[in-house]
DNA sequence: TTCGCTCAATGTGTCAACACTTTAGATGTT
DNA sequence: AACATCTAAAGTGTTGACACATTGAGCGAA
């Protein structure tokens, strides 16, 4: 019973998105270092499942871009440059100005009063100076852009680009200033937004993205100065 | 010998992207249509490997976005509706504008030159009003300006654009006027990406493909008037 | 010592067979 | 006739085994 119930909400995952969704955890807390080779037989051990299903999962992953594969010798966890994480970058850029641009064009009532909502919530998280909760609600107010967009195959790439940026990124600590100057582009953002402007939108949320880049290379160049 | 040889020129396609490229002409040439389900068993006996071959390349499909995989019920060729594919070329546009910016920034001098040498080529097309080489040219002209933005993330998302709204837009026929005024685009582009003009290029670009988007528009609608 | 060769060991590429799921046709009931 | 249930056929999911490529250690000749 319960396991129609599951069926019918289409939140199964299927077995090969298990798999990969493991291998991406061990990615993500450290277990497979970037550069180290994944071997196949082992990781098929590890997971309890056959090699071939380990190995589809490797060659979805390569895919995502989270590992790289070498005909005949095999998959290893990709090393994202720096160089690398700043065309990604510009990639999220350019979807984000697409994304501005239908989002403004496609805008319901009802999504407006969510991202209003959002927008309240922000706001006090950064009076309250709590980042952890800002960082958080950050990422649910791009997903609802995204989500507002109702392209399918934007929402996926993105969602691809994310993970592979965090490869490098592991965990992005902003300052005060950053996530103030962040929230105000975020207002002016949904300002033009739900006037349905759409040219402004798409202007807006792609230098939003890009200021973000400039903001992450601040960071990385000043702990590691010449780089 | 000459195996070896192969092999350092790194041009050898493995077994997969072999039969990875079939699956996509047959797709192309129309053998298998858009809504059709993949059959793995057929697919495989018709191309004369393993079934589990088969059945990896049609994964490495669905990540470039020509076929869709549904759990337990295996592939179909997707169907791109004129709304997605509309959204795609506003993606694409996007996405020029990023490699305008980017090539405006890294243009070297040996690219400029075969810049150069493309668009007296084209101009020659032009005038002998040889539609296919024009087409060609175009393509490469495309290639060209992905590749001085150096950013291969960017070049493999285009391609695989490309490849996926080739799914809805069979073959482009465009007439004459339409060329004159796309290299009258080209012109202007070149024009701005020799000068260094950063932004004006990127704004070039960007608009060049809307533009392109808009004559599919013209010549669908025309075709078949109220879909 | 150093270079090149051979050859085993490790690991990937491919396959055919088995297990499970879906689908559609047949059957019986209301 | 319409509907639900059951069942066999077709197709996907998963596995273990075999074929081939890569790698590195051991050996011998210059």
């Amino acid at each position: 019973m319960s396991k129609v119930a599951l069926r019918d909400a289409e939140v199964i995952a299927t077995r090969l998105e298990e798999i990969q969704d493991k291998v991406r955890s061990m990615i993500a807390d450290g277990t497979l270092q970037p550069g180290e080779r994944v071997n196949e037989q082992a990781l098929a051990v590890q997971l309890g499942v056959g090699r071939n299903s380990a190995r589809e999962a490797l060659r979805s992953l390569e895919r995502s871009g989270l590992v790289r594969i070498i005909p005949n010798r095999g998959a290893e966890v990709r090393k994202v440059s720096l160089e690398a994480a700043l065309d990604l970058y510009d990639l999220r850029a350019s979807i984000a100005r697409t994304v501005g641009r239908l989002a403004a064009a496609r805008l319901e009532n009802e999504e407006e009063t969510q991202l209003l909502t959002l927008m309240g919530q922000m706001e006090v998280a950064l009076k309250a100076r709590d980042g952890g909760a800002y960082h958080k609600l950050n990422k649910t107010f791009h997903d609802h852009l995204m989500a507002i967009s109702k392209n399918a195959r934007l929402i996926d790439l993105s969602n691809t680009i994310e993970a592979e940026l965090s490869l490098y990124l592991r965990k992005g600590v902003y300052t005060m200033a950053q996530m103030q100057q962040s929230h105000a582009e975020h207002c002016k953002l949904v300002e033009a937004l739900r006037n349905g402007k759409v040219a402004e939108t798409a202007e807006l949320f792609e230098s939003h993205i890009l200021t973000g880049k400039q903001r992450m290379l601040d960071t990385v160049t000043r702990s590691v100065p010449a780089a």
